[in-house]
DNA sequence: GCGTCCAGGTCTACC
DNA sequence: GGTAGACCTGGACGC
């Protein structure tokens, strides 16, 4: 039995944009069916450990959930829906500032910018280390051994994001033959074992007022995390100063900005200054910006 | 089908 | 602080 939920919407927000903002719509437990513009998400049911599926969609000023199951009114999906979408994130300052730049106006025109992440920042950290020195075909293959392997089964045999401690469980056997994550399977085991172990507490790193530098530097502690990871970690947490470059961006950067031709990072990161703690956000819109239709 | 080469980001050892 | 090499996989390519 499906039941929908409905919520409002902020003032200036592009549900389509922000579900397409970046790979991770790709990524199960996220699937996105263009044609009908709809957001799939696997969540898990705290209360019973089960698989929930949704379906995300937007009409008018109205974002519907759909639910494949009934739960009690006060479940707390609607919110979980909200972080992911970034309901709550003010980006008014970087809109303002890119309303004035030929390249990054359309951002502020058409509402983009809220970068879609996931439920919870510990999930992110995995996708995130799923995403370096590979192609995006092993990241989306690695993502999705880990959720077939250990994810809850929803009554449509789709399957969620599985819990730290379920990884933590788990040897680096599991991960080098199972995931495929190859050199990386150390790092899952070491990372998701202090997670479950509470050594470290990723959810925390949502709290704004933890010091940029503290924070980078924590994540950076972790195996597997070098510059590209962190970045684009703070990035999903809502960070914006870092760049995280890697070769796309940098090949889309000399492409669009250097006649094709290389260049080092520190004239990237020139061309952004100007964007201070957004620049991060920046260099992403600016590169992406061919990825959207006009409507 | 098989073998070879390459791209990708981070870590470690070394200078 | 900077650099080189190793790590591992999937895809592209040539045979």
């Amino acid at each position: 039995m499906w039941k929908t939920k409905e919520i409002a919407i902020p003032k200036g927000f592009n549900f389509k944009l922000t579900a397409k903002s970046h790979g991770w719509y790709d990524l199960a437990p996220f699937r996105f069916d263009d044609e009908a513009g709809v957001l799939f998400y696997v969540f898990t049911d705290e209360r019973n450990g089960k698989a929930i599926e949704a379906k995300i969609s937007c009409k008018g000023k109205r974002l519907l959930i759909d639910l494949d199951t009934s739960l009690p009114d006060a479940n707390p999906i609607p919110d979980l829906v909200r972080h992911i979408l970034r309901f709550d994130d003010s980006i008014g300052e970087f809109h303002t500032m890119a309303a004035n730049d030929e390249n990054l106006n359309w951002a502020a025109t058409r509402g983009a910018g809220r970068l879609l992440r996931s439920p919870t920042v510990f999930e992110d950290m995995v996708k995130t280390l799923c995403t370096t020195n590979c192609s995006w075909s092993l990241t989306r293959k690695m993502v999705e051994n880990l959720v077939a392997a250990l994810g809850a089964s929803s009554s449509s045999g789709s399957r969620s994001f599985p819990a730290a401690e379920t990884l933590a469980a788990k040897d680096e056997k599991f991960y080098r033959e199972v995931v495929r994550a190859g050199y990386r399977s150390s790092y899952f085991v070491e990372m998701t074992e202090k997670v479950a172990a509470g050594t470290i507490d990723p959810e925390k790193w949502l709290d704004p007022e933890i010091p940029l530098e503290e924070l980078r530097k924590e994540i950076k502690s972790i195996k597997g995390f070098g510059e590209y990871a962190v970045d684009n970690l703070m990035k999903l947490i809502g960070r914006y100063d870092g760049l995280a470059l890697d070769s796309w961006l940098r090949a889309q950067f000399y492409g669009k900005h250097n006649r094709g031709r290389k260049c080092s990072d520190k004239t990237i990161e020139k061309k952004y200054k100007r964007y201070g703690k957004w620049k991060g956000l920046a260099i992403w819109c600016d590169m992406t910006s061919d990825w959207h239709d006009p409507s």
